[in-house]
DNA sequence: TTTAGCACTCTACAACTATGAGTGCTAATT
DNA sequence: AATTAGCACTCATAGTTGTAGAGTGCTAAA
């Protein structure tokens, strides 16, 4: 998997990416010769470049042009060449007032977050909210709303409130559903969501709630309540993709769009990206969100106060500004973690 | 603005518009004369198609193609020519049931419903669901989050539940937040929400208040509770465009993405579309959402058993087969004002 | 009033031809 | 031994030309 290079190679192929990334067209000899200040001549660098193709790091669309770097190339750049610029003051700002400025509700923020990940970044933004199972339970209440339809909402002490429609068997009144409220609030305290769920399962099995007809609907319909969907993805800045020359192809387009069209399918995706610490980065078909479209991810963790995980992140073409997007995508993690946790 | 035309060449200027709906082809003499039955020769067609072009229903792309719609043709077409399609057994019973698997809240239903729309038609499926403040009140409750952070959740009696996060200048403690929940609860019962704003809004002037220091923050904090942002708006198969000929231009693409990405200017947009009742067609420039991309949309309101309006629709191409659609679009309105209100 | 006929227009398509960017190889140079 | 100049070769792209066909408008005949 690694790839050892001598110095002249590596700052050859660094070139070569580069230019690529800037220009989107094929880099020939001369170009590289000629841009980086070599003192090399266009035949040498011809030579290096056959060897680069040789070991998987450049292709040729067609023998008279230039050549491009294949994934392996972007890999290795990423991974030991890339000189990763500093998020300038400017940028830092920008974060920070938009985040301060989007709302007190966590998904307003993260919302908020998402279009800035994009407009910073001229690529797509995305967010996925924190999963609530693991946020800590605060409490829950259920509303008549009609006959046998209660409204049950729960809230975690994020801040997080999900609510369900529930249908019941028969119709019960608003002071039982008070009572019940109150019951389900004392027995949850404390607890994480995804504990709330295992109680009421080991509730529902206990000799005293069998013979209490309330309690055991209760139970029933805060069960109900506890396994909705919760996670949230924001996805923003979708059209900044056709600014690109990759994809002025509008097959390779639909591709992309397709897979945004289901953000249930894309969340399982992303979940995959957050089980390692620090910034990920997914190159071409390394990415689980479209295989074949040439997109690279980058990808951080981010952290809220009760100590649950959302991930952030930019998609973008293979040929990406890595060096800006990096440190971007990590700079904003780490804000959006201390202001999650100091608010 | 009415035009005046003899039966036969309604006729043809019907073969001609319903011909390049299906094929998106310029439409030339020889073919109205051979694919639609007439008795005519291709000679005559073209007599009658100078007149047309004359009077601003077609133009020719260049001299040697044939003719294709303008955006009068197709506003003619669809005020007097157009023949409806009944919807079939099978497209209601798929209506129906997407709405019923949705899940039964408000928002889980008309999510699924856009997403229906657009499948049906093949194109771009939106519902704007119903604007909160003329919901009727049901509840509100305020729970302490944090130090000074309260977290206001507002029920409507359709389901729509409301919430948001709130700083205010003191802590108070939870037993406080409950009883300004009575007390507001008292008050603001059976209220629509814009009238919950009148009434804050007057309390927070009358002397009893003045100096009752907790009833008085009771009502600041409620009147953030009830100026929130209220409007969701579910746009679903944005791809499918992608699929249509005239948009394979990617510059025109973009004019579409751009503008479904803020939703905001959308919804304010699709708002001057609820004052009329029945299905409503804004064809080409008489979109609001893009006057140049050469897109049509067909809408209709939809109302909640509160009485409350939302809208509906779908957004196509201009060269859009109307006569699926528009039938498809009315049934849908009915179908979820019934499904809302016998719920 | 309708239609056949015809000259005319214009696009789409294919075949062909530079042009030039870029390569790989070889032999000369350092 | 490494580097470079030189050169033949390849191939995409753009431009040119020619042709087929679709469609039109006009005129004169039915």
């Amino acid at each position: 998997m690694d790839v050892e290079l001598s110095p002249r190679s590596r700052q050859i192929l660094e070139a070569i990416v580069e230019d690529y990334i800037a220009t989107a067209e094929p880099v020939g000899s001369s170009t590289v010769a000629r841009r980086h200040a070599m003192t090399l001549s266009a035949a040498t660098v011809r030579n290096v470049m056959a060897n680069l193709e040789e070991m998987g790091l450049l292709t040729s669309p067609h023998t008279s042009a230039g050549r491009i770097p294949t994934e392996k190339a972007y890999r290795f750049y990423v991974d030991s060449l890339v000189a990763l610029r500093q998020v300038t003051r400017e940028e830092k700002q920008m974060i920070i007032r938009r985040c301060r400025q989007a709302g007190a509700g966590l998904s307003d923020i993260l919302k908020e977050t998402s279009r800035t990940l994009s407009s910073l970044s001229n690529y797509i933004g995305i967010v996925v909210a924190p999963s609530f199972i693991s946020d800590v339970f605060r409490h829950i209440e259920f509303l008549h709303l009609g006959t046998r339809r209660v409204l049950a909402i729960l809230v975690s002490s994020n801040g997080s409130v999900q609510n369900r429609l529930v249908e019941t068997e028969e119709d019960i009144p608003q002071e039982d559903l008070v009572r019940m409220g109150n019951y389900l609030n004392d027995l949850m305290q404390g607890l994480t969501i995804s504990q709330v769920r295992e109680r009421i399962l080991k509730e529902m099995q206990s000799e005293k709630v069998q013979y209490d007809h309330l309690m055991s609907r209760a139970l029933r319909i805060s069960q109900q309540a506890v396994t909705m969907e919760d996670e949230e993805i924001f996805v923003e800045g979708q059209a900044r993709i056709l600014d690109q020359p990759e994809f002025s192809d509008v097959r390779r387009m639909q591709d992309i769009f397709r897979a945004f069209e289901q953000k249930g399918h894309l969340l399982q995706l992303l979940n995959r990206c957050m089980t390692a610490e620090g910034v990920q980065i997914y190159i071409g078909s390394e990415t689980p969100v479209s295989r074949s479209a040439g997109v690279s991810l980058i990808t951080s963790r981010f952290v809220t106060s009760s100590n649950t995980v959302g991930l952030l992140g930019i998609i973008g073409p293979t040929r990406m500004g890595y060096s800006n997007v990096i440190p971007i995508v990590d700079y904003t993690a780490r804000l959006v973690s201390r202001l999650l946790n100091d608010a």
